[in-house]
RNA sequence: GGGCCCGUAGCCUAGCCAGGAUAGGGCGCUGGCCUUCUAAGCCAGAUGUCGCAGGUUCGAGUCCUGCCGGGCCCGCCA
C-alpha cells in the first residue's frame, strides 16, 4: 500500500475546517465553493503561511463589513483551536492571517518524508488505470531536430507524471512510413548517396536527413520527378518488392537515430507503431464500419464531395458549423480514407473500441533495459497494447481542430466515456534564431537538430569539468559532462510552459546557471557532499528549525505531493521545473547562512542533516524521475 | 470571413483556469562574499505604462468587450 502523505493539503484542509465551523456555529449561509477555495497564500509569510479572503467574499450576502465576519471566525477559533496552527490574525480590511505551528508541523513533514523515501509525492488518482500517451511521432527522414525533441521531452514528462500518479502508462511513438516524404528519401537514397557521401562521423538518421534535403529540393525544381515518386508510393503501399524493402530499410536506420537521441535525454519507449501495419491491418475498414452505425457518418451522394464518406460535426455547434463545411470527409471518393479517418480509427484502436488485427515484436533493448517493442506482420497478437482508459496525444498546436475532431467524433458515435479521456497536449513548436521555422525540406534544421545541440552542450560541459576537476579521470569526466549537457537541454525544454513559442537562444539552450538543470544538479551534489562527511545522524529536534531559511525549505518540501498532483491533472507539466528551482534555490539560501556539521549542538546538527537529506531526496525524484534527468556524482 | 494561442524590465520567463495585501525568477548590468559543509553558489543594487482602450468589482497582470502586434488553423494534404 502506497502511502498517500501530502501535508500542505492536510494544512489547508484543516484551516477549511476552522472557516467552516465558524460558519455553521453562525448559521451564515454556504459560500458558493467549497471552504477550501477560500484558502490561499498570502503574498509575503509575514502576512501569516495561510490566509483566507473569504470575509471579502461573503460579506455582501452576509451584510456585514468584512473585518466583522473574519473578526467572528478568528472568536470561533479561539474556542476551538488547531494543533498545527499556532495563531489566527484578522488583518484590515478583512483578511484572516493563519500562522503556521512549525514545531508540529516541521515534524509532520520532516518525518514523512524520510519515512516514505522515493514514495514522497505518489498518489493514487490514477488507480491503476492504463493511459497510452503518444508523444514524438516524427517523419523518419531526419534526425530529430529540438522542436520534436519539445514534443519528446513534453511526452516523457507526461508519462513519468502518470506513473507517479498511479497510472499504468504505455509510451508509444507513431511513425509514418508510408507517407510521400519517405518516397522522397528512397529516391534520395538511390540518385544522391553516391553524391553525398557518408563520412565516419556521421550518424544514419543525419546523412539520410541531409539526402532527404537534398532530395526534396531536387524534386522541388524539378517537377518532372513527381511521377517517379509517385510510382515509389504504389510500389510501397503494394509491399514486398524492391522499393519496399530499401524503405522499411532506411526507416528502421532513421529510427534507430531517433531512439538514440531519445536516449541520451533519458527518453524511452515502449512500444513503435508503424502506419503501414496500422493499414495492413484492417483497422480502418473495422472501425469504419463501427463508425457507420452511427446516423452521423454516412456517404454523401451528391454534389462535389460525392462517394465520400463523411462525419457531420454539425451536432456540436460552433466552432464546426462555421467551418466551411460541417462535415469532414473520411474516406474520399477514390475509397481512400483521410488522415483524420485514420486517426479517429487509431483513436478508438487506444480505447479497444476497435481491436484489428495487429501483431507486435520485439524490436530491441533500451539502454534503460527495457524491451521496446514494435508493430509487425511477422510478429504476435497481443492484448497489452491499447485498451487505454486514457489517451494522451502530444502533437503540435497547429493540429488543435484536427484533435478536436477525432475526440468530437467519438462523441459523435456515443463513446462518451474515450471522448471525455482524450487529452490533446499541445505545444508551441521551438524556432531557430532570427523566427526562422524548423523545415525539413529546406534544410534548416542542419546544425540544429538535437544531436548538434546536445554535442555542443557536451563540449561546453566538458571545458567546465575540466576547468573544476582537472585531476579527474578522462572517463568520468566525459560520464559527468554527458549528464551536465543532456540536462541543461532538457530542462531547457521543460520549464516553459507548452503554449509559449521558444525562440533558441544557445546562452539559455546550454545554460549551466541560473534556472538550470546543473543549478539544480549542483544543489543535490552540494548536500550529497555534506552528507557524506556526516559519520551517524543522531535524535534530531526538530523545534530548533526555528531559522526563516529553515522554515522556508520545510514549507516548499511539504507541498511536493500538492504541485505532482496540480501537474498531473492539469497537464502544466512545467510546475515541475519551477519546483525544484525553488526548492533548491532555498537549500542554498539556508547553505549560505547556517552550518550543518558545525551546528550548535547535536540535536539541531541531526535535524538540519535530515533536513538537507529531505531536500536532496525531493530534489532527486523531482529531477531525476519526474523529468528524467540524471545527477552527477561529483561536479 | 470564422476560430485558437502568445504579448509581463534590454532579453527570457512564472503568476492568468478558480480576481485579493509591496507583480516572483533567470540572463545581462553595478557592487560585495571562498584560510569555515563544492563560488555551476550566495548577498545588495539599478531596470516594469503587466500590448492599448474601455467595462465589471470594495479590489484587475488575472474576468468581460473592442482594438493593436506576432504565430497558427479552417483541404477528397499528412
Amino acid at each position: 500500500m502506497v502511502l498517500l502523505i501530502d501535508p500542505w493539503d492536510t494544512l489547508k484542509k484543516s484551516i477549511a475546517e476552522v472557516l467552516e465551523t465558524s460558519f455553521k456555529s453562525n448559521n451564515w449561509s454556504k459560500p458558493d465553493k467549497d471552504f477550501s477555495f477560500y484558502v490561499e497564500e498570502p503574498p509575503d509569510s509575514k502576512l501569516g503561511d495561510l490566509s483566507s479572503t473569504i470575509a471579502f467574499k461573503t460579506a455582501k450576502i452576509l451584510k456585514t463589513k468584512p473585518m466583522n465576519i473574519a473578526s467572528k471566525i478568528l472568536a470561533d477559533y479561539r474556542l476551538k483551536p488547531n494543533k498545527l496552527i499556532e495563531r489566527v490574525e484578522v488583518a484590515a480590511p478583512g483578511y484572516l492571517n493563519f500562522y503556521i505551528k512549525w514545531s508540529e508541523y516541521s515534524k509532520l513533514v520532516l518525518d514523512s518524508i524520510l519515512k516514505e523515501g522515493d514514495h514522497y509525492g505518489d498518489s493514487d488518482i490514477g488507480s491503476g488505470r492504463k493511459v497510452i500517451v503518444e508523444h514524438t511521432s516524427a517523419n523518419p527522414t531526419k534526425p530529430i531536430h529540438l522542436g520534436t525533441m519539445r514534443c519528446a521531452v513534453l511526452g516523457d514528462i507526461t508519462a513519468r507524471l502518470l506513473r507517479k500518479t498511479g497510472y499504468n502508462v504505455e509510451v508509444q511513438n507513431y511513425m509514418d512510413d508510408l507517407g510521400r516524404q519517405v518516397a522522397v528519401l528512397a529516391w534520395g537514397y538511390e540518385k544522391l548517396s553516391g553524391e553525398i557521401e557518408k563520412k565516419p562521423e556521421y550518424k544514419d538518421d543525419y546523412w539520410l536527413g541531409l539526402i532527404y534535403t537534398a532530395a526534396a529540393q531536387r524534386i522541388e525544381e524539378n517537377p518532372g520527378l513527381e511521377e517517379v515518386i509517385k510510382h515509389i508510393l504504389k510500389k510501397m503501399e503494394e509491399g514486398g518488392n524492391e522499393y519496399a524493402n530499401l524503405v522499411q530499410k532506411l526507416v528502421y536506420m532513421v529510427v534507430n537515430g531517433h531512439l538514440e537521441t531519445a536516449a541520451r535525454m533519458n527518453i524511452f519507449y515502449d512500444l513503435l507503431i508503424w502506419e503501414k501495419d496500422i493499414v495492413r491491418s484492417g483497422l480502418f475498414k473495422e472501425a469504419l464500419n463501427k463508425m457507420l452505425k452511427s446516423p452521423h457518418v454516412y456517404r454523401i451522394e451528391e454534389g462535389e464531395d460525392a462517394n465520400c464518406i463523411v462525419i457531420d460535426m454539425s451536432p456540436l455547434g460552433e466552432p464546426y458549423t462555421s467551418l466551411k463545411k460541417s462535415y469532414k470527409i473520411l474516406v474520399r471518393s477514390d475509397g481512400v480514407s483521410t488522415y483524420t479517418g485514420k486517426d479517429i480509427a487509431f483513436q478508438m484502436w487506444k480505447f479497444g473500441l476497435a481491436e484489428a488485427d495487429l501483431k507486435f515484436r520485439v524490436f530491441g533493448v533500451q539502454r534503460n533495459g527495457r524491451v521496446l517493442m514494435e508493430t509487425a506482420q511477422e510478429g504476435k497478437a497481443s492484448k497489452n497494447f491499447g485498451y487505454a482508459d486514457k489517451v494522451v496525444n502530444v502533437i503540435g498546436y497547429e493540429q488543435v481542430l484536427p484533435q478536436q475532431v477525432v475526440y468530437q467524433a467519438l462523441k459523435i458515435m456515443g463513446y462518451e466515456e474515450a471522448y471525455r479521456n482524450s487529452y490533446h497536449l499541445s505545444f508551441q513548436w521551438v524556432w531557430l534564431p532570427e523566427q526562422v521555422a524548423f523545415s525539413g525540406r529546406k534544410g534548416t534544421w542542419i546544425g540544429f537538430h538535437a544531436d548538434a545541440v546536445l554535442d555542443k552542450a557536451l563540449q561546453l560541459a566538458l571545458a567546465e569539468v575540466e576547468k573544476r576537476n582537472p585531476d579527474m579521470e578522462p572517463e568520468l569526466k566525459r560520464r559527468i559532462a554527458e549528464v551536465i549537457a543532456s540536462g541543461a537541454v532538457k530542462f531547457y525544454l521543460a520549464k516553459y510552459s507548452p503554449e509559449k513559442k521558444i525562440v533558441i537562444e544557445w546562452k539559455e539552450a546550454i545554460n549551466f546557471e541560473g534556472d538550470s538543470a546543473p543549478y539544480i544538479q549542483y544543489t543535490v551534489v552540494r548536500i550529497n557532499s555534506i552528507l557524506a562527511k556526516a559519520d551517524r545522524i543522531g535524535e534530531p529536534d526538530y523545534t530548533l528549525l526555528t531559522d526563516e531559511t529553515e522554515i522556508d525549505i520545510i514549507r516548499t518540501l511539504s507541498k511536493f505531493p500538492s504541485i505532482i498532483r496540480e501537474a498531473a491533472e492539469t497537464y502544466q507539466y512545467h510546475l515541475i521545473p519551477h519546483y525544484c528551482l525553488s526548492l533548491a534555490n532555498k537549500f542554498n539560501i539556508f547553505y549560505h547562512k547556517l552550518p550543518v556539521l558545525k551546528a550548535e549542538n547535536e540535536a539541531l546538527k541531526a535535524a538540519r542533516l535530515n533536513l538537507i537529506k529531505a531536500v536532496a531526496q525531493t530534489l532527486k525524484i523531482g529531477l531525476i524521475e519526474l523529468i528524467g534527468i540524471d545527477i552527477p556524482v561529483k561536479m
